[in-house]
RNA sequence: GCGAUCGUAGCUCAGUUGGUUAGAGCGCCGGUUUGUGGUACCGGAGGUCGGGGGUUCGAGCCCCCUCGGUCGCCCCA
């Protein structure tokens, strides 16, 4: 029983900032996401798995790397009651990741794996971003060849179409082993840091910290020296770089189209090799549609991680999209039309018709009732749920359908059912 | 963490240079009409104008603070 010490009615509780109430056309867009993931996961054989949404703090700060701003600032982390801290997912890989480990899933490797859920960055929230936030995720653990790479982005390319989704491509580079990454990240700061004065004050901070995410900036001012940065190509050792020719020519057989994007790089040092986005072509729809947060679908080679989780050396690549943002891309979905409605158009026949609903739904036709509000409304209110079929049911039981088209699915579960 | 912008009915929004009891459409409820595939009309309920303070004879409107939404920066695993 609520109390109310005072007069005062109590206050409605609003939502957490950055929670997401998802409803009609979104909701929709968001299970035909879904839906088709599970479908397209399924002909490329990766098997679901499910992972708890927290994990012991370490788990992702181990994978992500202390010192990160990411781990201090952005992480949902708290205490339980035992004193552990704990974590809400930011990501799948890392849960994965200790998954593989825990359960010596070792002995299924290579793994296909596939999931999909929400997950929780403690953000300020804008468009396509979210602090809880849903993403389909696909990884191949415990394979070192390129093939992996390139059925994995195989994958990626025809979800998306099936999802009905153009003018997005997929933006590829590679990071090379870990020998030609430190040759090439070594580089790049001699190089900034011979231009620092002129570049902005962000990139002088990332110079830094975080100088390969210079690349990306988007301060005109550091677009010249980003230019003519050093390039990953001069510093890929051999063996780098017979396995990029594998990716690309791989998919070149598989007919996925792909661009190089040769400053794509990713800021954590476990990855290694192939890095890629599906990202919206300029000018597209697909790009006004997403606003600044445009990033579709992202992933690459993380052959370091398992180490640094106290596994033993593993290769592994996946990707992860964000469910949101694939289905602000989706358009709106025609939701499955109602193939008949029961009207009852006097009381006395309520139980006539609950029985009438329940063969046709037993009999697996969409069916609802209208028999609330004004008796003279019902009708209207009835036609504009827009059934295929209007059954009517008065105090002589059901007497009667209306509706163009087939019928014989409705006809057959009244008498299927009937004794 | 920083910046811009917006908060009026359940929803989408009007609201004049500050001026009486704050409006419309949709939705909801009821009635009349119609009488069986989205009829028309009439009526009703529903708002401390996000919250607090200030200026003023008078604030939805102007000023300050605060909370919330949206978008962007930083960050982007």
């Amino acid at each position: 029983m609520a109390k109310t010490s005072s007069n005062t009615p109590p206050k409605t509780p609003g939502a957490i900032r950055g929670t997401q109430d998802i409803f009609g056309p979104d909701a929709e867009a968001f299970a035909f996401v879904t839906e088709t993931f599970e479908r397209v996961r399924k002909l490329y054989r990766f098997r679901r798995a499910e992972m708890p949404v927290f994990e012991k703090t370490e788990v992702f700060a181990r994978s992500i790397g202390e010192t990160t701003d990411i781990v201090s600032k952005e992480m949902y982390s708290f205490e339980d009651r035992g004193g552990d801290s704990l974590t809400l997912r930011p990501e799948f890989t890392a849960g994965i990741a200790r998954a593989y480990l825990t359960n010596g899933w070792q002995q299924h490797a290579p793994l296909k794996l596939a999931t999909h859920g929400p997950l929780f960055r403690y953000e300020r929230p804008q468009k396509g971003r979210y602090r809880q936030f849903h993403q389909i995720d696909a990884e191949i653990i415990g394979a070192s060849e390129p093939q992996s790479d390139v059925e994995l982005l195989a994958m990626a390319d025809q979800l998306l179409r099936e999802l009905g989704i153009t003018g997005v491509t997929l933006q590829l580079n590679t990071l090379g082993d870990a020998d030609s990454r430190d040759a090439w990240r070594a580089a790049l700061v001699e190089h900034f840091r011979g231009v620092k004065g002129e570049l902005s004050e962000d990139s002088q901070e990332r110079l830094e910290k975080n100088p390969l995410r210079i690349l990306d900036s988007k301060d005109p001012r550091d677009r010249q020296f980003v230019a003519d940065a050093p390039k990953i190509d001069a510093f890929l050792s051999d063996e780098a770089l017979a396995f990029f020719e594998q990716v690309t020519s791989g998919l070149d057989a598989a007919g996925v189209a792909w661009n190089r994007a040769e400053s794509l790089v990713r800021g954590l040092d476990y990855y290694r090799h192939t890095a890629f986005e599906f990202v919206p072509d300029e000018g597209s729809a697909a790009a006004a549609a997403l606003g600044s947060q445009s990033t579709v679908l992202g992933g690459g080679r993380y052959d370091g991680l398992m180490e640094s989780l106290g596994g033993p050396v593993t290769p592994a690549v996946g990707w992860a999209a964000g469910i949101e943002r694939l289905a602000m891309l989706v358009g709106d979905k025609a939701p499955d039309p109602l193939e008949a409605i029961v009207l009852v158009e006097n009381d006395a026949g309520m139980a006539a018709a609950m029985q009438l609903l329940s063969r046709l739904r037993n009999g697996g036709v969409s069916a609802d009732i209208m028999a609330t509000g004004s008796p003279k409304k019902r009708y209207d209110k009835a036609v504009k749920q827009n059934p295929q079929h209007i059954l009517r049911v008065d105090e002589r039981g059901y007497h009667g359908m209306s509706g163009e088209g087939d019928n014989a699915r409705i006809l057959a579960a009244i008498e299927k059912s009937s004794p």
